[in-house]
DNA sequence: TCTGTTTTTGAGCAGTCACTCAAGTTATAA
DNA sequence: TTATAACTTGAGTGACTGCTCAAAAACAGA
């Protein structure tokens, strides 16, 4: 007998993302959200709660596309450490682009620096989803050093943090005005930082 | 005649800067600017002109602050790389403290990424401000070059930004709630990066 | 067609936003 | 002491904030 919702909940979700992406949580009113999901205000509380609430959703999906795009990567290398390598050219190449994403920066750490201290739950969240991304690239170079990759003495977890923060630093840089060649520069310049880490042979 | 001002600019100033670090742009109210600098609207509109000119000052002073340190820090150590190194690991160690500034994150980052399609006045700002950091690392660079520290054949600039990056990324990850022990091995693996352009000797 | 349930709508809520300005205050120089 | 010029004050501006809710609309089953 009800009436069946005239949007879709996940392509509304991924115009938030876009719009969140963009101009950030404080940046986004309302009015933006509303015509960006083509939705009223009541429709939108009803289906996420807040904006508190759409952010929180939008942030998740993010960080799932996030990690989807990294699994679907890394399942064309044989090499974890040239896979990853390349991942970070990969970012390097596509944050040159004019079309790019929204915005160049990752969303996760534009919360993370906006939420600090003004957001506690925000925050919280962004923290967790960090954490489980430096766990998943500790997992892929625990798998590297199984293969005989790297060093068998290496700290993947701390290697992993040290990948984090390259992301973390070259898709920050990614905003400043820098030149294609200069991003893809720097990409190279990161995924050589990984060579040291290399067994020999 | 005229009766003098009541508070100190360069006070007043030092305030906003904590508040704005603190906060953001978006996430700081001029109600509690009011409250940070006791002052009242109209002798911060007339000192400042707008919330965005007392920002906008605010961002050059921590600017200008930031380089002073840098220099201050330089001056300690003959060698050059060694001490950029040394300086990659200070910013690891002050940010690990509980105490520490007013954020862990650099404002000129933060500002980058609130700003980048909010406010382009700031977003300007704020990436020549990380310009001219670029330029002072790429100089002091280049005279390691000069004194045979690093390779000749070195790229200065390129370097300078690989570095540049290390330190949006390192104050990034500081605003996870990262142990000290896990922010500082962050520091000491950036600066074994800069080893890697050593020149042998 | 009618009924029952759900969704959509948008005017409007109280509160906050950045900001203004006329009146009051306080210093200095005469 | 008085006149003058600058500074301080804070109530108040319109616009916008996130959000609510009663009424209208739209579907599915009977």
């Amino acid at each position: 007998m009800p009436r069946p919702p005239s949007y879709d909940r996940d392509t509304a979700l991924a115009k938030a993302v876009s719009l969140f992406w963009h101009k950030g949580y404080h940046g986004s009113s309302m009015k933006q959200i509303e015509q960006a999901l083509d939705m009223r205000p009541g429709s939108i509380y009803a289906t996420f709660g807040s904006k508190d609430g759409l952010f929180s959703e939008a942030l998740a999906n993010y960080a799932e596309q996030g990690g989807a795009d990294l699994s679907e990567h890394m399942a064309g290398y044989d090499s974890i450490v040239e896979g990853l390598q390349a991942y970070l050219r990969q970012i390097a190449g596509s944050c040159a682009g004019v079309d790019c994403a929204p915005a160049r920066a990752c969303l996760i750490v534009k919360t993370l620096l906006e939420a600090s201290n003004t957001n506690p739950a925000l925050y919280s969240q962004a923290q967790s989803v960090l954490a489980a991304i430096e766990t998943s690239f500790a997992e892929l170079l625990e798998s590297a050093k199984n293969q005989g990759e790297i060093a068998a003495k290496t700290d993947c977890r701390r290697l992993a943090r040290l990948l984090q923060s390259q992301i973390m630093g070259l898709r920050s840089m990614a905003e400043r005005n820098l030149s294609a060649t200069e991003l893809e520069h720097l990409g190279d310049d990161m995924a050589a930082i990984l060579e040291v880490y290399k067994v020999q042979n």
